[in-house]
DNA sequence: ATCTTTATTGCACCTGGTCGCAATTATACA
DNA sequence: TGTATAATTGCGACCAGGTGCAATAAAGAT
């Protein structure tokens, strides 16, 4: 779902900025950093401010539209609409590896059942060590 | 065990600066933001530089003796000893919930087999939706 | 005890992200 | 269409945390 209609309904006002950054995160890729964000959102509107990009960003998370996950030392954003996957991050070499969503699932339901908490897990980054790693012990 | 004996067995350099961040990592409450421990170490040892601090976290995190999570906005350190539990975040009204270590064992086993990946959940921080948010849509 | 090597520190500076506030603008309504 | 009002923007200052580099200090060898 756009991420404008969902503003619309919280009562939010539709402004020139807000709708040049959800056109960058429907386009393309689907995992866009803050600064590639600024950087296409400037580039069709020079001028507009950082603070008013990232607050933005912040809105639309609470909203639901948006999702952040911090993969490597960077903070990513993602459009709700791409699916999901998780990252297995190696705390000691850094190296990511994707990893099935399925594998979530029976966590989001305990949590829900026993702490009523609706987790939703997307693009979540679990930090470990690789197998790599291990072996080096 | 002490993170000066980790250090070591790593060929890392004893230095005052780290033996300071040490104590105060295994004093106390077992839970810290970095600046906390910035101005422990400060106090007992005057002129010492943030960045040394920062470094040093870094280095006794990849040498596992020390645990990162990110909690309402704050970064937070523990030490290896102090007992796991995990925190359940609601993004709407910041919300923190304790949550109980038992409800991960599955998933780290999960993740283990298929992955060849070891996760070690301490502290981690799910992000999700409580119930009293829930309730308000 | 001194020397050598290599890691570590302190420094100055940078970067990403945040905040308070005054100016602006989207929206609802007359 | 014009006006009122509350949300949003842009600005500048600010903060936490990180980086490159020259100076320093720990550890092992002599």
């Amino acid at each position: 779902m756009s991420c404008i209609t969902t503003l619309k309904e919280k009562g939010l006002k539709i402004t020139p900025q807000r709708i040049l950054i959800a056109d960058v995160l429907h386009d393309g890729k689907g995992q866009y950093t803050a600064a590639e964000i600024i950087e296409h959102v400037q580039s069709k509107m020079p001028g507009v401010n950082k603070s008013t990009i990232y607050r933005n960003l912040d809105i639309l998370e609470q909203a639901g539209c948006v999702y952040k996950s911090e993969l490597d030392h960077e903070v990513v954003y993602h459009h709700d609409d791409h699916g999901h996957h998780h990252h297995l991050k190696c705390v000691q070499c850094g190296k990511v590896v994707d990893c099935d969503e399925t594998l979530l699932a029976p966590l989001e339901d305990s949590v829900q059942k026993k702490y009523k908490f609706r987790v939703d897990f997307k693009h979540l980054v679990i930090d470990g060590i690789c197998q790599d790693c291990l072996k080096l012990k």
